[in-house]
DNA sequence: AAGAGATACCTTGACAGATTAGGTATGTTC
DNA sequence: GAACATACCTAATCTGTCAAGGTATCTCTT
């Protein structure tokens, strides 16, 4: 089974912000962490991806710095900002919601 | 608490299907029952809800036809086919997946 | 040393579903 | 007769996703 497009549209944002919720990460990884979790059931392409981060950066939501690996490949780190957390916790309390109104139909 | 706009998204077809996998219904009908059943907290506008019902029609899953109330004003009433059906259960083994996987991230 | 594949970033243009903001018409209630 | 509920619909716009590209470095194999 593969979820895409419109399925998780809208949850991508909260997603992204989970996981740095938990530490501070970077495309590339997280891509890969999504692919893993969700047993490659989760595609978000990369394109998906970094809109996303620029969304989330503009509203605040996340900062970003540059750090290089241990091969000296540079790398975009993102971290989740006081604004991004509780942005997070309010968008839970919507998908929780959302989730039992959805159920309650089907 | 309002629930609307990309978190909803994607799950629209589903819904229709869903209340009208019970009892055929039509668009004001509807609108009603979402709005008394989420506790006003699902907002969906007639424009999505007609838009949806097109793009349920063309692609078969609903049909529909002219039926007057009793005070006589026109209704166009939805009937889920037996194509919609089988939509609606694979919709929902998608939807029961990416809560899974979701809930994984946050 | 050359080539393949993984790592790591990014952008542009098109698409599709949702919203805004209208419109029409009839029945009911005060 | 004015306000409100019932009942339908559309056009233009917005927004997130995707397809399809691009650049560059590092590692492994031959």
């Amino acid at each position: 089974m593969e979820l895409t497009g419109d399925l998780l549209r809208g949850h991508t944002d909260m997603i992204l912000l989970g996981i740095l919720s938990r530490q501070d990460s970077y495309g590339y990884e997280i891509n890969k962490k999504i692919e893993v979790v969700s047993s490659g059931a989760f595609v978000l392409t990369e394109a998906t991806l970094y809109t996303s981060f620029k969304r989330l950066e503009k509203k605040g939501l996340v900062s970003s710095y540059w750090k290089s690996s241990d091969t000296g490949k540079r790398r975009k780190y993102y971290s989740i900002t006081p604004l991004g957390r509780t942005t997070l916790e309010s968008l839970e309390i919507s998908w929780v919601e959302a989730k039992q109104i959805i159920d309650a139909f089907i």
